[in-house]
DNA sequence: AAAACATATCTATTTTTTTAGATATATAAA
DNA sequence: TTTATATATCTAAAAAAATAGATATGTTTT
């Protein structure tokens, strides 16, 4: 977990939004169409549209989000469905309450 | 409180190392000329000597730390003092562990 | 097998950040 | 009242990040 990296990928308000969102994927985003639940994530496309940035920026975004530990890619088919990583999440905001 | 701007400031380890000595100036800097206590904060002076870096590129990392309202500049003769402001570093990690 | 679709990666351009030297300002000391 | 000291600000150059079009890859559908 390296404060610094994530850091960085909070220092951007669309990045942010993509962690809340993920967060409620039922309320923020429409059902998939193979899947009935959001238990591996939310779909590149879906964030892409909620954000309106193109698909080469978005899937650079959630590869360095991906790279801070901060979301987990799951394939399903030809989708790729990203999650948050909870327990790195915990450990990032604990680390800053105790070190910071 | 902008979680965005102090996330930027976080993004970069000299200055996250700096918020964390400031935490325990006793521990981390020699005592002052003029003042016996660190009630105000550290010189700008000791803290560029424990980074090794220019003048001007601690000035500049500590003015946007201060434009994040994470440290307050304290004016004592010729010297300027920087302590934590403990109040929105508090507001930020809180803020985290609810809306991240 | 070909076409369509979703996403990743490559490439280039623009924007932002980093960094430090030079200079300015403010205060203190000689 | 000149000189020294501490810090801030200005300026420019270098480095890093953001962004999107083009292309590649992997998968599904026809």
């Amino acid at each position: 977990m390296d404060i610094v990296e994530i850091s960085k990928v909070l220092s951007n308000q669309t990045r942010v939004n993509i962690l809340k969102w993920l967060k409620e994927p039922e309320v923020n985003f429409p059902p998939h169409q193979d899947i009935d639940h959001f238990n591996d994530g939310v779909c590149v496309g879906y964030i892409q549209d909620k954000t309106g940035l193109s698909q080469s920026t978005i899937s650079t975004y959630l590869n360095s989000m991906q790279n801070a530990n901060l979301v987990i890619p799951t394939r399903h088919g030809k989708w790729t469905y990203y999650r948050r990583n909870e327990e790195v999440i915990k450990e990032y905001v604990d680390t800053l309450k105790g070190e910071l």
